[in-house]
DNA sequence: ATGACTGCAAAATATTTGCATATTC
DNA sequence: GAATATGCAAATATTTTGCAGTCAT
């Protein structure tokens, strides 16, 4: 818990107690990549007053301070994923799982490509999960 | 025109007028990503009675059929695409504009990544294109 | 004490649905 | 003529804003 007050305060950000809670959950819930209304559900019932707006205005500022990334693979929603190194992400299609897939990618790591100035690279890869297909596999023998 | 007709027919829409001239609009302004919005407001001037309904079922029933793809990375709006060659996207931060960028990407061409089905892949980069970056450069010089 | 943060209610946006009418084959 | 598509109005869903009260330092 004094780990996370300290990113909040190295990024100038005041450490509140809904800040932390919302912090946590994120650092917790990392490979859930939760949409702004799991995040809500799940923190409503610690904190009754919590409300949406706070949600929301956490995850902008910790967006701007680059404590999270947004993950836009659904199409309809914001997934919200604790920033750490360079990584890229898959969405299932069938179960709807977003996990992250740590590819070589030959421009991950650069600074320009064709002369634009890269800032953040973001793969989305849609298709098929392991355990999806596994489950269709085991499916079609019986 | 009779193009546009045969593509529709070939994946079992009804070639309606809307949807040619949608259709005819996306293929003429590919580069520019356009809005559902964008699109609404252009045919508006020529097509008085079409809705915003229109342009959100045509738009669904063309993801679906897979003449178009949606392209997510303002993470405010979908974007919509022509379906063509696999390609990245890079959206610049300053001005606003996203644009095709061809990279050549290791697994562009996979079908599969660590066991999982690829069906899709997005790449999106984000930063400042050539062109600001240079508008950028001559203001300092000044 | 001051400036920043929270959270309610309301507004603004974006998208979907129900249904009567119109269109395509 | 049957099936499908359009488009209006209303319903939902999502996100932002204004503002009064609260909290951290």
């Amino acid at each position: 818990m004094e780990r996370l007050k300290n990113i909040l305060k190295t990024k100038g950000l005041k450490p509140t107690y809904q800040r932390l809670k919302i912090l946590e959950y994120l650092n917790k819930h990392m490979h859930t990549h939760p949409t702004v209304e799991m995040i809500y559900e799940a923190l409503a019932g610690r904190i009754p007053t919590i409300s949406m707006t706070t949600i929301y205005n956490t995850l902008n500022a910790f967006l701007e301070k680059n404590i999270i990334s947004a993950v836009t693979i659904t199409g309809t929603e914001l997934r919200y994923d604790v920033t750490t190194k360079p990584h890229h992400h898959f969405l299932c299609k069938k179960c709807g799982k977003i996990f992250d897939i740590d590819i070589k990618c030959p421009i991950i790591e650069k600074e320009q490509v064709k002369g634009n100035k890269i800032d953040e690279i973001h793969g989305y890869i849609k298709g098929i999960c392991k355990n999806c297909l596994n489950k269709t596999i085991q499916r079609t023998k019986q």
